[in-house]
DNA sequence: CACCTTGCTGCACTGAGTGCAACAAGTCTT
DNA sequence: AAGACTTGTTGCACTCAGTGCAGCAAGGTG
């Protein structure tokens, strides 16, 4: 990695990490973008260098993420049965990161409007499933849009209803739950 | 309902159709608060008064569709089987519809950036349907959010995959598929 | 060491969204 | 039907998100 490429991903940490610790103490409407571009040391303009938006500092992935959610799917070409593989391959996604998870789920459950804007977290996550499913040509369109958005639908809901304080292994064993429960037809 | 209530709602529509022809016409960035608000032959302030962000002019659910969809929800009470309860109502809730539909499909075909703000359509399902499975106390809050998570992402699926100019019909006849398919537990 | 490229910065500008204070029109009471 | 009350529109002024542009500094390349 070029000394171009550290410099950046610095500064967008330091942008992120600013920009949620300024949120989470003063709520999201009164932190301004040149608050969060000062407190990280650079120029507003820089800041929509790194974020199209003011909640996208908040809830963009890590690249570093995205890396390892396109590394889990390229793993993934031969398996058979496509919804368990999806769900390991998200359950493995969160595994591990779940400080991260519980941070937005409390600026959320502070502030529930940014519920709408942490949607596009889970958007960068369909996407990269979207592309995967393209790539997959043994089941038709609608299966693979299907696939992609129930998936993005178990995350979404045991974002919903796990609690920032609830043991953080506790989600993981929600989203495998998920994952079970669909793949048993929403049994009675 | 009073003339008051006409009033309002008269010029509710005024000003979505108004955002939706100027948009459709000139791109959504193009167009400004401005514009639709001298279409619709009201104040820029009144817009706002009637909706949020310039985005809700376009995809803000007509008060009617939601007064409709809690019917539909009350009138499900003892029904036994959720997932096609469910099924059956986002069904019926979208029958008669698809010209709304493929009008928003059309908007967003022609500006992918638009899909996001779209979800918030979504989001005001999504509501409705957490509000009624709050009501019922027949199963755990998880398989609550599943299931409202799942049907909407059964709708979102069916979205992405018709287009506009496909058999109005066959935008029903894909929710139920989609339904079945999930009931299925997803069969390879 | 020169040359090219990438990315930070300041500046100026558009336009979304909001609070406030009139004002007008619908609604209710007697 | 006339007054009091309520609800909703309007204009004004303001903050701030987001963008295009031009300059500059520092990294990358031969």
């Amino acid at each position: 990695m070029t000394i171009r490429e550290q410099q950046r991903r610095k500064i967008w940490r330091a942008l992120q990490t600013a920009a949620i610790d300024l949120v989470d103490e003063h709520g999201f409407a009164s932190v301004t973008v040149d608050d969060i571009a000062s407190a990280a040391g650079v120029s507003r303009r820089t800041f929509f260098n790194h974020f199209p938006t003011k909640a996208a500092a908040l809830f963009d992935p890590d690249p570093d993420d995205a890396d390892r959610l396109a590394y889990l799917l390229e793993r993934l070409d031969n398996q058979v049965d496509l919804w368990p593989a999806l769900g390991s391959v998200c359950v493995s996604f969160v595994t591990g990161h779940e400080n991260v998870i519980a941070v937005r789920r409390r600026l959320i459950e502070d502030e529930p409007e940014l519920d709408q804007y942490h949607r596009t977290a889970h958007q960068h996550v369909e996407v990269a499933l979207r592309r995967w499913a393209a790539t997959r040509t043994d089941f038709d369109p609608y299966t693979a849009a299907l696939l992609t958005h129930t998936a993005t639908a178990v995350l979404i809901s045991a974002f919903s209803i796990w609690k920032a304080d609830d043991d953080p292994v506790h989600f993981v064993t929600l989203v495998q739950r998920g994952f079970d429960i669909i793949a048993a037809g929403f049994p009675t």
